[in-house]
DNA sequence: AAATGCCTACCTAGTAGTAGGACGATTTCT
DNA sequence: AGAAATCGTCCTACTACTAGGTAGGCATTT
């Protein structure tokens, strides 16, 4: 089917893109690891940009709906705030991965305008949710010392996405671990 | 002469790499850049992979030399963290640059494992000397609630390093401010 | 004489992207 | 219903370009 090869095109570049970055990987790669030609792939994705705007755009969808799940199988902020640690800690897949936002944001002179205004809706996204995360903590006391759940959630992206380039560099998911201990520690 | 012709390879490169990424500058900017053919690069460093290391061994000593200075003229703890945050915030460069050692991580895939060796050493040296900072900090009263100086530093790496990396994606400082709100409002 | 620093000219390999055709399935027209 | 045209998917073959790197020569300096 048609969508399939699409999705598998979609699945192996983000893979790729995770692993490799964006520039890491070539449409001769896809090619290799999908087992379709070179220049079918443009018949689905006409250029690479328009490539990274469709990986973006799922990714995006794919995280709000992780985010939706957490709060219904999570009830405390303390709770939820492990879901998501665990979450970025799982993306690492051993040091060798990065989550699709980090990756994109290494690579940003390569992607076109589209996928950077993406990026930022992203982060607001998960950003704002950190927020309602914090907020809950605080007034359930799940999460030790919240003073100002906007500022902590500010800081709580940035720090797992710097944990996680620290533990890929390295390829050692214990650097993610200590980088992330000012968190769980709290917990 | 012969000095000046490398450094200012090596001041080029530097800056191509901050802004561009590793990947993000070829010899050939690089000689329409310092003004000399780019055969005449690989005079002074033969491949690529040899400037690489040239540029690490080089930030690496700039950056101990610029945790002596602060230990020199800055005397609490939250004085030299400030320092050190400054010196994050400056290298962003309005939102379009980044430390050498944020870029050279998210390019693993295109260093030789003598730079990921040099990075590791990096992290290691100021992770080291933030513990000190948070120490001292917390002695001298000058940071807010320093429970373990060890958690702290490994923690204020990565996050001046998400902070850097989110601020350079949407070329916006205010997200680094932002970001490490959760650090100054301590001080 | 030897080394340094730089040059012109070139090579190989890989990049994204294009042109144009084959072929089967589906839709449309008679 | 059957023929014809259209569409979606994929192909081979190719272009234009850039990358890092090499060979070999020519001055100037030591």
């Amino acid at each position: 089917m048609a969508t399939d090869t699409k999705t598998a095109l979609l699945n192996s570049a983000e893979r790729a893109a995770r692993t490799r970055g964006f520039d890491g990987f070539s449409y001769a790669d896809l090619s290799a690891d999908v087992g379709i030609r070179k220049a079918s792939i443009h018949h689905h994705f006409p250029t690479k940009a328009a490539l990274s705007v469709a990986l973006m755009e799922r990714y995006y969808d794919d995280l709000k709906a992780v985010c939706d799940q957490i709060d219904v199988s999570h009830k405390t902020g303390g709770a939820r705030l492990t879901a998501l640690i665990d979450r970025y800690r799982s993306a690492l897949e051993g040091g060798k991965s990065l989550c699709l936002c980090v990756s994109f944001s290494t690579s940003r002179e390569s992607l076109p305008e589209e996928v950077i205004a993406q990026i930022g809706r992203f982060r607001e996204m998960i950003i704002a949710w950190t927020e309602t995360v914090f907020a809950a903590g605080q007034t359930d006391g799940s999460i030790a010392h919240v003073a100002n759940p906007a500022v902590e959630a500010a800081a709580a992206l940035p720090l797992l996405e710097g944990a996680q380039l620290a533990a890929r560099v390295e390829e050692n998911p214990a650097l993610f671990d200590s980088a992330v201990q000012i968190l769980t520690q709290r917990l």
